[in-house]
DNA sequence: TAGTGGTCTAGACCACTAT
DNA sequence: TAGTGGTCTAGACCACTAG
């Protein structure tokens, strides 16, 4: 397999393997899993190629997962991918669930960055970040409070557009769905602020859940959520 | 690029393509990024090999993120990655943190999955397990109790060659480290039993974490932990 | 036995980079 | 201009699977 960057020659024709694979790609959308690809020596005959440049085809669908090769048998519509997991944030973790999410917006300010939010966001001390504060239910019961800090210069009219139900689903319209992100967790007990936020008597056990979320090079959110320990469970894909 | 199952003919013999990756690999470990790897002319006449072969070594490294190929300039050690993050356990996430971490076994025999093991491990109740169950200090205070479950028929002679100190290591020796997992936190409070082994107070705050981690297709290990809240901050990254 | 993927050869021309 | 990786050819033999 080898990546290819143009998928064309400075003269604009199609490379012969990105050809036969993107023919192999189409063939074979929507098919089951465990349907039967054309031979690599079927395609040659087809395209009238070598039979590496065929296996080169064929190789970068193996590597995306769309393809498996079977020796002996033959190659294959691959199964559903088990993780193709996206990141996801409290809205869309509790729709999977089954869960109506609901949040009621306490603070949704311009600021500027203090130190710690400076340096997780990646910014200098005192540029301009969004600060949002949500309570957080799930079907109708009070569940989290969550702090969330934005880079303002990546959001142009966030807080002039109306919150959103979904921090994520907006973020992702702006093509900054976080990619991967770095999270710390830990079990406590509330503090007296947030046992009246979260309806708990002070000292009871919460979970907190911080969240540093990057979007191919730009970190995108910084967030630290408390939740009621008796009524939630953090539920995370991990890939390696 | 093209998986290797067995790096190996049947007669024993490596395969050349695995003898010049195996040879790059070790060449550049431990070399500064950028660092310049032999040229893929270089390695032909070095092995005596043909240059597709070659390739064909370069591009499994490249898959893997140990090199980068730039085009009309050479091959080069690979930048660190922004996100090869493996999955860690306990023993791997302790060090990087720089603290040292130790277990102390318990319990480690073979069992028959009980109902929700065997549903987590994709098995049929009564199959065999291995359950494994470890004190585990962080520089000699006591941090957490785990107890893991292995599919018994996937490490052959496992609780025969003694206990290794990482599970993942030991996993990835066997080719079967975790390639994304499951997991689900909650914040509770200490059983005697687990406030006994913690050392604290029973009701003292704990975090529990669960974790089923997935090599490929097939189900390694599911573990379940039990932290003391005061003494340990779970850290993990997440992918989309 | 026929077909499949896995490995491998010994060349070739191209576009690109560095000197 | 010399060297690099990117693409491509036209074969070959192997181990394995299936009918």
């Amino acid at each position: 397999m080898t990546e290819t960057t143009t998928d064309r020659r400075a003269d604009g024709r199609a490379l012969k393997h990105v050809q036969v694979r993107e023919y192999v790609r189409d063939l074979v959308a929507g098919a089951a899993p465990g349907a039967a690809a054309p031979s690599e020596r079927e395609l040659v005959a087809m395209f009238g190629v070598a039979r590496m440049t065929v296996r080169q085809a064929l190789d970068t669908l193996v590597t995306e997962g769309v393809l498996e090769r079977i020796p002996g048998r033959g190659t294959f519509v691959a199964r559903p991918q088990r993780n193709r997991g996206r990141i996801s944030g409290f809205t869309e973790d509790l729709r999977r669930r089954g869960v109506l999410a609901e949040s009621q917006t306490l603070l949704a300010r311009r600021e500027q960055a203090g130190p710690g939010v400076a340096r997780a966001l990646s910014l200098t001390e005192g540029d301009a970040v969004i600060h949002w504060r949500r309570l957080r239910r799930g079907d109708g019961t009070v569940v989290c409070v969550e702090d969330a800090y934005l880079t303002e210069i990546l959001l142009p009219g966030f807080l002039q557009q109306g919150m959103p139900t979904s921090l994520y689903a907006d973020l992702e319209a702006r093509g900054l769905r976080p990619t991967w992100a770095e999270d710390s967790i830990t079990a406590d007990v509330a503090g007296p602020e947030e046992a009246a936020l979260l309806e708990i008597e002070p000292g009871s056990v919460v979970l907190r859940h911080s969240r540093r979320a990057v979007s191919g090079e730009k970190v995108v959110e910084v967030s630290r959520s408390v939740y009621r320990a008796d009524r939630f469970t953090l539920w995370l894909q991990i890939c390696g």
